[in-house]
DNA sequence: AATGAATGAGGCTTCATTCAT
DNA sequence: TATGAATGAAGCCTCATTCAT
């Protein structure tokens, strides 16, 4: 994650980077259902068809292996973030686009992101922070956006950090939730999930312009 | 037989069941801290200040315990909920009141929430049976409740089970994330909760009655 | 046993005794069925209808109940093996009632005598001394008879140690392995136990008296 | 997919069966002196030389090396009984034959014999019943020929069930009681067995050829 | 690049026994 | 006499990890 390679890790073969990063997605599914502490490295040999020493060669260790799903996830998200930045659109409109955005990964890389919303207390030490830290800093996206509505008077006057927890959750929980009773695509849940948040959150008497009518409710 | 009841299990004098109880209770933060399968055996003996064979002397096994935490939370919700269904009121009414109840529960259990939240896959074999089908009963109540809301036009066509999902994540996930930065009383977060999701799927042109505004929005 | 009680062992009622006794019985088949260090102080709790400290207040440990047990069966087949003594009677008359004697005990405490047989290695120190030297007794006696028999040119010049175990085992182990294929009377194995082994000891040519001619056989 | 083989256990190299043969049959002697349940598996390790998770890596589980000892005397006494199968002989010189190659077993490994006659009732589920049904194979055999021995008239007319519990009582049980008061060569006692059992069972009038007469009784 | 044997700490659970009540 | 809570050692087993090959 472009930490600069000066440290004591020797450097690697593109071919150990393929297959390092092959490893982490085949292990992703193993966590999701089974928990990370009751997965065991002989479980994760197996369904990489690997030995113990093999696996080792490209994990480093099991916590290693969990913070690179994290990373995995993280990487893509905040790609999706910048991305939303970079585009014009009104408060409401950068909602919705960054809830495709984030649906659009969750949907790509539902293990991965299941094992990171459950797993994520098993990270330690230095893992945890920086794990931490990059969550908060989407957080505090989400949060600036919502500000940005209030500001602007196309939102309510409530309270920005809740309303972001509330969003968070929408996205990250609720989709997941919904998967367990049969497939869903990210696309079917976007528009449901942002004209209920920015109908929820939204001012019914807006200073200039009207309200959002919900979409494909005509 | 004399002493015999032929039941699997002892019967238990009203001091063990005390304990047990505040064994419960102690055990709950020490999983919601540090997850279920981290929590060893010895880390609750010291807990609970009571040896090995002790502990065991109440709990059964881990799993046991874990079910019991799980029991705990759902007595209280599925009795709030009881006592809910037993008021009058619209379904916004209800869905306001549900959500005071479930988040009285969570302020007063918060340990035993996250612990449910997050440990529910460790429950095995018919543990796991009983807990689910509490929970799916709880879900059908909210269903149930929007459903009526739909059919009376006070709330939008949206899909009455992700729009479950939503209030349920919103008040299980969300009110437990807003805690960690700092304790949260549940009556300052109830109404903002029962805003921003019954606004979200508010009916904007209600067939007979006007639109609800915002409480202490003003 | 008759060994004085000067010792420190508190003197005991009557009822002590005969609750002792009918312990001793009732844990018997518990042993026989999944063995000594298979069955638990709390199984043997349960099948007298006693708490754990009652139960010890008769038996003072496990290994002194399986002590117990031992002495019950040693007890019985003493008191059969000088009723035998005392009756006039051929080697091979002497052996077949002390057989009968034996199998008659056996079918009357099979569990205890499989318990004996199968488990008296569980008897440590001082016990496991005393009952070896009751089971050499007997044996001894076994041995005593054949060597008359051989003496008296009765029987064929046989080693009388392992024919004495040869008798031994007939009617220790083969009786309790048919009774696990049915139920089945002492009465009916004591003939052709007696037949199958005096037969096969007997001198063919015999000095002074004809040969033994099977039971029922005729 | 390359390395897997989609069966339950892994494939084991021939370095590993060989070493779990030696662990096999230096594990027989502490089962047999404390008995299997009084044995644990630091015990195990201690006579083997090898941690806890290295035995574990030989052995599977405790039960499953009971069942590998068990394993290990059956396949023997089964080839002795096939080989005496193919070799021509009346019904006592089978017999006899059997008696040799059976006792030949129990000299080759009496402690494992003895943990088979002693701990079978510790194996569980399919152990046991596999266990069971070879177990009875093998005394099924043994009555075919004493029933065979009657039908030609070699034999009297005892009970073949009860008469082939007294054979392989006599060989089992008998022989490893014998050894206990020092060491002995199956070759001693295979000859005095043979005579005690078929002089036990054999028919004094035979229809045709006369009498057997004892082996070095002359 | 890969194997799998070995480590040894720790996992959860049960044990026989004691003792305050 | 009887209870059952408490003890703490020991039970069997699995764990993540290392290392010689």
């Amino acid at each position: 994650m472009g930490r600069g390679d000066a440290s004591g890790e020797p450097r690697r073969s593109p071919r150990w980077h393929a297959r390092r990063g092959a490893i982490i997605d085949a292990s992703a599914p193993l966590f999701a259902r089974s928990g990370y502490h009751a997965t065991g490295i002989t479980d994760l040999c197996e369904a990489n068809d690997l030995g113990k020493g093999a696996l080792y060669h490209y994990i480093g260790s099991k916590e290693e292996l969990l913070a690179a799903i994290h990373d995995r996830v993280m990487d893509e998200v905040m790609v999706g973030a910048d991305r939303v930045a970079q585009e014009p659109g009104s408060p409401s409109q950068q909602l919705e686009m960054l809830g495709r955005e984030l649906l659009d990964v969750i949907a790509r890389y539902p293990d991965h992101v299941w094992v990171l919303l459950h797993e994520y207390p098993a990270l330690t030490g230095e893992r945890a922070e920086q794990f931490r830290g990059r969550r908060e800093e989407y957080e505090r996206r989400i949060e600036v956006v919502i500000r940005a509505g209030i500001d602007s008077g196309e939102f309510r006057d409530v309270d920005p950090r809740l309303a972001a927890r509330v969003w968070l959750g929408m996205h990250n929980y609720t989709y997941l939730s919904l998967r367990v009773s049969g497939p869903l695509s990210a696309r079917d849940v976007a528009g449901p999930f942002a004209d209920i948040f920015i109908y929820g959150i939204a001012n019914p008497t807006p200073p200039e312009r009207g309200r959002r009518s919900p979409q494909g409710a005509e």
